[in-house]
DNA sequence: CTTGACTCTGGACTTAGGTCCAGGGTGTAC
DNA sequence: GTACACCCTGGACCTAAGTCCAGAGTCAAG
């Protein structure tokens, strides 16, 4: 279905009509042509490209990596190891992330376990440990 | 050592001295006594509090539940359960997030496995994939 | 007494990714 | 011929945790 306006652009895309005026300005979807009343007209392209770019948010891309990948697919020099290399690279950050998280995640847990979950919260050793210099 | 303007008691505790008004303003530390001129006076017990924000921060914690942590510490009718309780709900979501991480990092995974690396962009499976409705 | 380092306030700015609003103009179905 | 849904713009607002700034006042050493 081609030539929509904004609200059933979104509605395909699954997003807020806003969210389309706001990729438009981030530069992640090309400047729509305009009817005579000056309402931008969307085409299926362009949904597909919403979809596109929601999937990428959702394996931890941000908005400019993503606009960084599709402007890959229009350089004629690039090459599917340009993208395969941004996806390694995420992979690495992602696994970062984790590991970082995993520590927090022991640490807190040394704590807990040194806390019975009785008495008085002036004798909590979780806090305690919190407030004593390491 | 006490009696401190509060530029010493920001390098003191290791932090920016803004952050100290932040944290003023957010309810994290007391309103400090004031010399006649307005200048603050911060004292060591000031000090070892910003330092222990600084440590639950680092496990992950959010400045207002820092905050919530630290009035439990003066609630008379608090438990060192309701300390322990937080610390587990942290850790529940601590876990959440390293489930959703993992499963980013599978997704991407699967991607770069079905990518080469050779050939031109136009035919990376990873950005086809992207493109291709779920 | 002057110089330089310090402090005060309120508010603006940052990153990321949007959402919402006011005050207009447009389109169309009845 | 009008009621109602839709669209436009620019800018404000949101969360989180700060950082920075201008313009004014204070303090200490020499």
């Amino acid at each position: 279905m081609s030539g929509m306006k904004i609200g059933e652009a979104a509605r395909e895309a699954g997003v807020n009509l806003d969210t389309l005026r706001y990729y438009e300005r981030r530069g992640l979807l090309p400047e729509p042509p305009r009817r005579p009343s000056g309402y931008r007209v969307f085409d299926d392209g362009t949904v597909r490209r919403v979809r596109f770019i929601k999937r990428a948010q959702e394996l931890g891309f941000t908005l400019n990596e993503i606009r960084d990948l599709m402007e890959l697919r229009l350089a004629p020099e690039a090459s599917c190891r340009d993208v395969r290399d941004k996806a390694a690279a995420k992979i690495a950050s992602i696994d970062a992330k984790i590991q970082q998280l995993r520590s927090m995640r022991e640490a807190l847990e040394g704590l807990t376990a040194a806390c019975s979950g009785r008495g008085p919260v002036e004798e909590c050793p979780i806090l305690a440990s919190l407030s004593n210099d390491p």
